[in-house]
DNA sequence: CTTGACCCGTGTCTTAGACACAGGTTTATA
DNA sequence: TATAAACCTGTGTCTAAGACACGGGTCAAG
């Protein structure tokens, strides 16, 4: 198939296609009468591990390395175990880090819509930023 | 003061004061001696305002935007105002969206503490992420 | 006067694609 | 069969918020 067809039928985007082909994760034959990429199943495979893997908080780095060494025949075994490590906790802390911020923001909110009575215009929410704390 | 002197005094990098300077946010003199940044106190009132409002989610962009009004004068109230709606929705995706994403990972990990008996090996992560459904 | 710490501007790198461009190919329709 | 729409190719640039490197100039202490 080609670069659209895989597209649609896994729900992305030709310029996703393309460039998971660029970065090593698909690889397919050209099409000797005009040099289109030709993908096989394998690299339908392939796309949807990568969209799954990548849909539980691993990099497209992560991914080539993972399959690198699945097509080279090594068992990914310890690279992926130590990804995992790496990414759940790269994923708690983003979790973490997001919740404060949004925890921060609702409190800006707040505090905007509790100002005296009028419309808050703009010089009370810049003084309101300015005298913001650090959480 | 200096760029390392400004940096330390509000506790980032003197990239991070290149930076800010190199997109507008702070303005300083050039000292004609030897054609040094030499950055004023409202310089140092600026970083502190854009660092708070970094912290609570404002982008870079909007910084500029904001301080750039207030420099000329002008009211940055309906800005500041259409910023402050634009910023809270994209935080309360993303704070939604990390948090699928943590949700997920931690199934993915019970999954993997639960596996049979033996360590999990390469092949066994393999095969959950490939079998792993769309949330 | 030397040494180390600081400064300068400029340029490249990072993610995961999105978008544009100029031109070649395929497919459906008239 | 001609043509137009939809597709394809590679290449290059852009995104956010800096980090890092380079080659060279400047400052302070010893």
């Amino acid at each position: 198939m080609r670069v659209k067809q895989l597209a649609d039928a896994m729900g992305v985007t030709s310029d996703t296609v393309r460039y998971y082909t660029r970065v090593g994760i698909l690889n397919p034959n050209r099409n000797p009468a005009n040099g289109y990429k030709q993908y096989s199943q394998q690299d339908k495979n392939r796309l949807r591990f990568a969209l799954r893997a990548r849909d539980l908080g691993f990099t497209l780095a992560d991914i080539v390395q993972i399959v690198t060494h699945a097509g080279r025949g090594d068992s990914p075994c310890p690279i992926v175990r130590r990804l995992i490590e790496q990414r759940f906790a790269d994923i708690e802390a983003r979790f973490q880090d997001t919740e404060r911020l949004y925890g921060r923001m609702q409190k800006a909110m707040q505090a905007w819509q509790a100002m005296p009575d009028e419309e808050p215009n703009g010089e009370m929410i810049c003084a309101l930023i300015e005298q913001w704390e650090k959480p």
